[in-house]
DNA sequence: GTCTATATGGCGATAGAC
DNA sequence: GTCTATCGCCATATAGAC
């Protein structure tokens, strides 16, 4: 991030908080202009049309999202503390940035050039050829630490489950929590745990069963 | 449904075809009107604006996927079975509506008044004061069959793992899945297979560790 | 760089003939 | 019920002064 009075960084900031909430046509340059405090006009002067805008609002917000996820990938620990660490510290940074998710999933849906174009910058190469999430877990398996079973399989099951509770929270909190005294930060701690032991035990050996 | 060659029928998917695709405000009623063969007008005459088609549209969409899902959760079988054919059969229903979740999704981060409606009318209110499926847990918890654990937890968990790969699949493609010869439908199979066995197992009583 | 004022176009909505 | 033609608004974008 930028110093905070540079003229970019408040319009950026401004077009985050209104395209993640409103998404590229539900947004209106007059909402972003009031929000960053001026006026249409300028914000033709710094970023062309709308489309550019929102092009590098997008691509912002994914890159940072996918560095921090590739930082939690980083890990020489072995796989149960990788496992148990990575589901943490995932969920809190999903908890921090809890409406990106589903901001990156509705321009997904729309299967335009945007989002391909900033898997392309935001990834390394070498990372989409060999992740290490996948390595650690193939170890893991040939230790006979866990289960054999397609790594993907694994890494979408901790992500999907830990994902789910922040894309649809409005909708589960009518559904599933519809108490007076909802303790979120609670439920989010019990959450990690619950994950973790689910998956770290639905992947050890086990003797004959089904 | 209604039989196909009724005009309100044929607009009705024409425009949850563009709703779904492209949002509430991305979606254009010429658009619609196009692929439905008429004009604006009639759209107007049939459905009064964009706002009453779209909300329409929502519902519609909400209330058939909850059904389903209603229908999932009602079983008589033991918890194994039980969670064995829900996984299944929720993976077959997301894989045959694999864009609803995210349409749904998109309308939910816009916090309207929209999803609120829709739920209350789509939800029996017995039904959301006792879900079957939490009784059914805590059923197997009584029994010693599953370790104790909010039942909550359990059912995000399966939910959100079986979700999150409709949810983001043109990513995951990229980022997880970039082969040539990639077998969708064996995939998704092997999906049903993993989510069962890690979260079976993974909720099987254990002895002393952790 | 930043503003006010204005042009331009697109889109939802309606009027009115058939 | 269905169409063509058109209205009127609103949002993007630009012109041009300061």
């Amino acid at each position: 991030m930028v110093k905070p009075d540079d003229k970019e960084e408040i319009i950026m900031r401004a077009a985050m908080d209104v395209f993640v909430d409103k998404g590229q046509y539900g947004a209106k340059m007059q909402e972003i202009a009031d929000k960053a405090g001026i006026n249409k006009a300028l914000l033709h002067y710094y970023y062309r049309n709308k489309e550019k805008l929102y092009t590098h609002i997008f691509k912002f917000i994914f890159k940072n999202i996918m560095d921090e996820v590739v930082d939690l990938l980083q890990s020489d620990l072995p796989f149960k503390d990788f496992l148990k660490t990575f589901i943490s510290k995932y969920i809190d940074l999903l908890n921090e940035n809890h409406r990106f998710p589903l901001f990156i999933m509705r321009e997904l849906s729309q299967g335009g050039k945007i989002v391909s174009n900033a898997i392309k910058e935001a990834m390394p190469r070498e990372l989409s050829e060999h992740l290490p999430a996948i390595k650690l877990i193939e170890d893991a398996m040939s230790r006979g630490e866990i289960v054999r079973m397609d790594p993907r399989q694994i890494i979408l099951t901790v992500i999907g489950s830990s994902l789910f509770y922040f894309m649809g929270e409005p909708i589960i909190r009518v559904l599933l929590l519809n108490e007076e005294s909802f303790d979120r930060d609670k439920f989010l701690e019990e959450k990690k745990e619950a994950i973790f032991n689910i998956i770290y035990y639905g992947l050890a050996p086990r003797g004959d069963k089904q």
